[in-house]
DNA sequence: AATTTTGCTTTCAAATTGCAAGTGCAAATA
DNA sequence: TATTTGCACTTGCAATTTGAAAGCAAAATT
């Protein structure tokens, strides 16, 4: 299943054949906010992304190379998730989407206020938080 | 059809809920590139898209004050898509995707000159086309 | 040993996509 | 003036994808 079909070599298409979806970028979402997940700890997000698609969307997300599969430390039943450096690169993509949607959604007080701190110093933060990732991606 | 339903209220999510889709950044792409594009010019682009689907995401992206429609100066069989303010401040999203893009395709020389003139300096691009595409839209 | 949790897979109806052909109006051409 | 062409869609239909629900095997808990 999957292998990358792109559908020309523009930049944003070929983006786009990746995490081009409803759901994958959620996903991506999920793991620089909490760093790993479980399987479980996705679908309890708000959106309630069905248990099939959610296998779908992590496999791809896999064999792009967006994130990566490792065995919990303490539950050969658990498996988590997380993202990759390919998948940290995608935060000033995240940082910007948050901007655009700030100015044209309203949005929960929790994430305004951390829209707000992004906006004071948006490469500082985006610096901050990939080294954040980094970080956990090492402790392996 | 198609009035915004929104899966949650978190932005990522909310974004998603309009352009979370393999096609409709490409129509912002192309406006982005050509400032005013036909229904035939999008039908154009090397992604092949189909006619059906153009002619719904239109709506959609209409709908959601992305773009907007106008007549044609030279033709009333024409009509002239443009994008509005709130589609112009996807630009900083667009550009992070080409940024991103850059670090894991393979892309044409044309596409990575561009790319590496936005290197050299991120704000500034985007301030001077921002104001290029607000000159445009403001001519109706 | 029995039950629950975890990470999926399967099933199937409903929705969306993609391809091809068609429609209606405007403008260019004969 | 009649006719063909161009343009912006719409329609029909098969194929793919989605979404909701149920099922399943291995591991953990009771």
């Amino acid at each position: 299943m999957s292998a990358l079909k792109r559908r020309s070599n523009c930049p944003v298409s070929s983006s786009l054949d990746i995490w081009g979806d409803k759901w994958s970028l959620l996903i991506v979402r999920d793991l620089m906010f909490s760093k790993q997940c479980t399987y479980g700890d996705f679908l309890k997000s708000a959106e309630k992304i069905a248990t099939n698609i959610l296998a779908s969307r992590l496999q791809m997300l896999e064999e792009n190379g967006i994130i990566t599969k490792l065995e919990h430390p303490d539950s050969k039943a658990k498996v988590l998730y997380k993202l990759t450096q390919k998948g940290i690169d995608l935060l000033p993509l995240m940082v910007e989407i948050n901007l655009w949607a700030e100015k044209y959604f309203s949005l929960p007080e929790d994430r305004l206020a951390i829209i707000r701190e992004v906006k004071k110093d948006k490469e500082g933060f985006v610096k901050a938080t990939t080294k954040e990732l980094q970080r956990n991606s090492n402790l392996t």
